[in-house]
Parts: C-alpha cells; sequence; structure tokens
DNA sequence: AACACAACCGGAAACATATCCGAAACTTTC
DNA sequence: GAAAGTTTCGGATATGTTTCCGGTTGTGTT
C-alpha cells in the first residue's frame, strides 16, 4: 500500500528492508531472513536480494544493540600447534575483562570462510568477528557490514582492500632481519623455507629475504627458495632435500618455528651440526624456540600483542568508535640464540 | 537436462531411488520394495539394484536433526601449550558437524570458576559446559543441574562424586607404565617431576609411581620427588636442582613433555649425555615429543579422543538422552624413542 | 489352444517430509 | 507512539518414498 518508488537513488541511508522488499517483489520478513542468515530462503531468491541490497548501499536504519556484554568470534584458518595457542591468548586477556565471551571456530583447511557458517554468524549477532589467517570474501564483508558486525583480520592471508581492518606484524621487515642477520655473518647460500605460496605474510617474508639479498649483492638462487606448509613436516622434508645437494646451503631461514624444528631434525639426522655446519633460523619465537637444542635463532613475532590489539580494535569498532587507523602491523625482532654461526671456513 | 552420470561422485544425500532405478533401469517402486525387503522382487533383479545402492552410498532421504542450535561452554583451568590445543581440537572435532558453536574460557589459575562467571554462563543458557582440569564447586553443580545445564568434567582435578560425568585417562596406569619401563631398562634411583601437588591426575601418575616401585621392591627416595607446573621452567629448574645433587638420579620421570624439554635443557648445561647418562620420559605425546633431540619417550594420552568423548557425552545429556556410563578412563600407552635407555655401568 | 496361476514389475495414487514464503504478532529504537 | 526490523507460525509447493493394484510374462495343466 505504501507507495515506495523503487530505486529513487536517495542514496543514504534511507532505503528500508521494505523498498527493496518491493523491488525484489518479496516480503519483507523474507529481506530480514536473508540480512540475519536464516536458513530458510531459497538460494536463488537470496541471490537477488542480495543484489537489491548491494546495489542500494542498505545499511540498518536503527542503532546497534548495547554494548557490554556479548561475544565475539574468533575463526582460525586452522588450529595449528602453540602458534594459535598465542593467539586465543591475547585475544582472551582484552575480552575476559570487558565480560565479552571468545567464540572459536576454524575453517579447517580454506582461506574464506563457507557461507553457511557466515549464516550462522550473522544470525548469531556477535559483537564482531576476528579473522585469524583467513578473510571474508568481498560478498561476505558487504553481509557483515550491514548488520553492523564489525571484523578484524589479524596476519591477513591476502591482500585486501584498504578498508578491511587489519593487525598484521612487519613480516617484510621480519624477513629482511632475519637474512640481514645470516648474510652478516658471511653466509652466501641461504636457503629459505618458506610457508604456503597462497599466504601473504610468507610472500612478504620472502620479499624481504629478496630485499636483504639484494641490499648485500648477493644473488638468490631459486633452488633455494621452498613452500610448504608451517608444519614440523615440512621443515623436515625440506631440510632434508635442500641438505642432500651437492651445493647445499651453509644457512636455512624457516617460515616458522615448527619448521625450523623440523630443519633440525633433518640436520641431526644427516650429521650435520648446527650452527657449526648449518645455520637455522626460526620464525614467531614460540616458547619452545628458547629449548631447543642448539636454541633457535628466531624472529619474534607478537602474537599475543598483535591479537590483543585486534580484540581492541574490534572492540572500539563495536562501540561504534572509529579508531584512528584500522591497519596496524607491529614491529618483529631479531632473537640471536645459538641455531646460527658465521659459515665453516 | 538431468544428465545423471552414474558414479558421479555425488557424494552423500543426494541420490534418490529415482536416480537408482533409472541407472539399473527399473522402476522407483521396484527400488523401493528392495530397500524394504519386499518378496516380489526377482533375485537377480534384487541383486544389480542393491549393487547399484552399495556404490551409489545411498541413504534414505530423511533429514537428520543437527541438534538444533546452540553453544557450549568450554573451560580451562589454564590455557597451556599445546595440550590445551589438543583438547579444544578434539573438541571441534564433535561439535562443529553438530552445529554447536564453543565459546571458550579460562580461569587463570584456579581450579573452580568464580561466581560472577558461573552467573554470566546461566545467563546464557549455553547447552552444556566443559570443565577441563577443573570443575564446578558443589554449589554450582547443584545451580547448573537445576537449570537443565549439563556438564561434564575432563581430566578432573580433584576427586568428584559419583554424580559428576568425567572423562579422563588412566593416570595411574600411565604412571606405572612409565616408571616401569625405567625400572626394566635397569634404574634403580629414578625421581619424579610431578604437576601440581592438588591436581589428581598428577597424585594418580605419583601412585603409579610409587606401584611400579613396590613391584620391583625398589624403594622410593622421598627427597626424588617434586612438585611443579606442567610448564617447561618447572621442568629445568627441578631438573637442575636434581642432577646437582651428588647421588643424583639416572633416570627422570616428567610430569609432562613439556617439563621434559626443561629437563633435557638442563641435562644439557650440565653435560650430561641423554639417554647415555640420564634417562627422561615425558607424558602427554604431543608432537613435539617425536621432534625433539634425543625425540622423547613419552606416554601416550589421548587428549583428542578424551575431549571428543567428553563432548559426545555431553551433547547426549543435553539432547535428553542418558548415555549408559558417565566416567569414562581412557588407556594410556608407552611410547619408546630415543630418550631412554639403560643406566651407565 | 485355452486356461489357471504365480512371479515379477511398473503406473500412479497416497503418503511423508522438506523447503520456501508471507501475514501478522512482536520487539526495538528513536 | 510510529517506524523499522524480527520472529513465529501456518499454508502452499515441491520432492522423495511407499503402497495398491493391475498388467505382463512364463509355465504347467487340461
Amino acid at each position: 500500500m505504501t507507495a515506495q518508488s523503487p530505486g529513487d537513488g536517495s542514496g543514504t541511508g534511507t532505503t528500508t528492508i521494505a523498498a527493496i522488499a518491493g523491488e525484489v517483489g518479496v516480503s519483507v520478513a523474507t529481506v530480514s531472513k536473508v540480512l540475519n542468515g536464516r536458513a530458510d530462503v531459497a538460494p536463488e531468491t537470496r541471490a537477488r536480494v542480495e543484489e537489491s541490497l548491494e546495489r542500494h548501499r542498505y545499511r540498518r536504519r536503527t542503532k546497534k544493540k548495547p554494548v557490554g556484554t556479548g561475544q565475539i568470534d574468533l575463526v582460525f584458518h586452522e588450529f595449528d600447534s602453540e602458534w594459535a595457542m598465542e593467539i586465543i591468548r591475547g585475544v582472551e586477556a582484552v575480552t575476559a575483562p570487558a565480560g565479552v565471551d571468545v567464540v572459536l571456530s576454524q575453517l579447517g583447511g580454506t582461506h574464506h570462510p563457507p557461507q553457511h557458517w557466515l549464516d550462522a554468524v550473522l544470525a548469531r549477532r556477535p559483537l564482531g568477528v576476528l579473522f585469524v589467517l583467513c578473510s571474508p570474501t568481498p560478498g561476505q564483508q558487504a553481509q557483515l557490514r550491514r548488520q553492523d558486525i564489525p571484523f578484524v583480520v589479524v596476519d591477513t592471508d591476502s591482500a585486501t582492500t584498504a578498508s578491511v581492518p587489519t593487525v598484521g606484524s612487519n613480516n617484510w621487515n621480519g624477513g629482511l632481519l632475519a637474512t640481514r642477520h645470516l648474510l652478516e655473518l658471511g653466509h652466501r647460500r641461504i636457503a629459505i623455507v618458506s610457508g604456503p605460496e597462497d599466504v601473504l605474510c610468507s610472500r612478504a617474508r620472502l620479499a624481504g629475504f629478496r630485499a636483504a639479498h639484494e641490499e648485500a649483492g648477493v644473488p638468490v638462487d631459486p633452488d633455494l627458495v621452498r613452500y610448504g606448509t608451517f608444519y614440523l613436516d615440512a621443515g623436515y622434508t625440506h631440510g632434508m632435500a635442500l641438505l642432500n645437494r651437492a651445493d647445499r646451503p651453509t644457512a636455512i631461514f624457516a617460515g616458522s618455528d615448527m619448521q625450523a624444528l623440523g630443519v633440525l631434525r633433518a640436520a641431526r639426522q644427516l650429521g650435520i651440526d648446527v650452527p657449526g655446519g648449518l645455520s637455522v633460523i626460526g620464525y614467531d619465537n614460540l616458547e619452545v624456540a628458547a629449548w631447543t637444542d642448539p636454541a633457535l635463532t628466531t624472529i619474534d613475532q607478537p602474537l599475543r600483542d598483535m591479537a590483543g590489539t585486534a580484540a581492541h580494535m574490534m572492540l572500539d569498532l563495536a562501540r561504534g568508535e572509529q579508531p584512528r587507523t584500522t591497519r596496524i602491523d607491529l614491529v618483529t625482532e631479531l632473537v640471536v640464540r645459538e641455531s646460527t654461526a658465521p659459515p665453516a671456513g
């Protein structure tokens, strides 16, 4: 009955779900369901509504509900080892005092959440979402924004647009520091066992690795650049392959401390002394890194701080405050222990 | 348009009896009869249909209910390392398929949740609560029961009444196995760096330790029994103290793999070879245990299974089903690697 | 050759759910 | 209190499954 001129180009904030419903030819109830990720909407209908919502830049007109109590979602690419635990600790340290609960999930390998996961989140209406080593697709970002659910990406897996708040660490700098350290020790054949090729932080570290070489005027042997997972066995496998070469490297820069442990084991099995015959440097500075034999030289990545900063930022966003800056990189530092030394000869 | 390619790897639930009928070349009625064991189907036809059904993994198209949506609380005594991560993984593996979210929290040292924590939980009305290495007080138990919120205690911190559902592992047996292994190797002066004295599993392992000694007729030197946290530095500190004794032990049984790493480091610093001059055995069988130098002999505790079992039990309770048994202990096993050997001399 | 009868199969109605949507009641926000 | 948005509930529809019943085929009998 309400004569609703569809697509009146009115612009900001005036579009209601009734207008959308009118345009698409469905009821307001259906549009509401789409917005809230309810299950009982046909995919085809959902798509049409989504399209219209997107086109009209729909935003909720009513303000958000009071903050104070509530919960946030913390979603991991995968629960890998101590690394994830540090993130959890960092988040908890911020959320617990605020009386905010943490809902945990993992995507099990993929870097973008499946739609049904997002639907569940929309239905639950958390204060915000923290993505770790994974990120929502542009469409999913739009869905979250429409419902005023803020999100922050921690240690982003891929280059994101400037509008996406992220907290990371300076991986490029980390790669630079580690490599520079090895070069300064006199190494000239340095291998890198990087993380997965499709993960941004791996690429950034590799870029730092190359930059350090360039800086020192040392060429990078492409044969000495390897990609793998961040796990122990990847370090072992690649370590074995690298160390069995005739022209084996005198130093290996591992993509994570876990990988470095794998490299150490490979060296041990081949009877290569570390750091005498091989220097090994890790990344992350997990607690175990200080307790290995030899203790691991590594790049300190302030995981707890990163997670805490991200959680703070998200809570600010949830309160409606716009943080000064939404893209933060914390500094990485070199921690020299026992696993690096000048090359033999 | 319904191009029905046979064996298209369609996965689960998508195959209908119509598809089967089409493939085999019979009517849907006939397939239905085969499924329901009716008599009026020729044996030869029946066989063909059954073969096709088997191949397509046919399931009757009745939607299984996913428990409904909801969330459970997973509360830790403390987020310690990889150990906690394993528990989280085990729980997630069960809850995620059921569409249940996990809300995480930790008590930060205490073994009983503070009242305000419980109040928050009660207000949230989760499907259930999983306590790890901590437990609700009797009063809190009553509150939870009043609200029909089931709870399960994993690896209980203290002796609980029979009415409290628990999932643990046979710690006494683990202590026995570890100690027996050392005794069989010929060790007579065996130290134990146990977990905290007030934690049940520590006491159970210690009891197993004593039982093995008794069994072998070897006295336990009370000076060689130490208590500490489950962390790395506790292992290091106690390891140092024990190994600096004039009558130092020839073997150390650590309360956790992390502690064992600390002991290894202490031995290394003192120039004691493992396992030549000292045998070390850990507990938990974390992933790192296989990658240390030397690789750690340890007791395998099926943490993931424990957590999964507990989650299952809790979900059953939440559904109103009474599980057959509410007190489960999973078995522990000895994993022999490189850190144990007969004593020198 | 005609018939009886049983075994076997399929058409289609009956039945059982799952899916999808909107009206109306309800809640929240200003 | 009105507008915006959400939730509940029942009905319409579509789809998968079972059952009834009649048709076809083959075999044995007269």
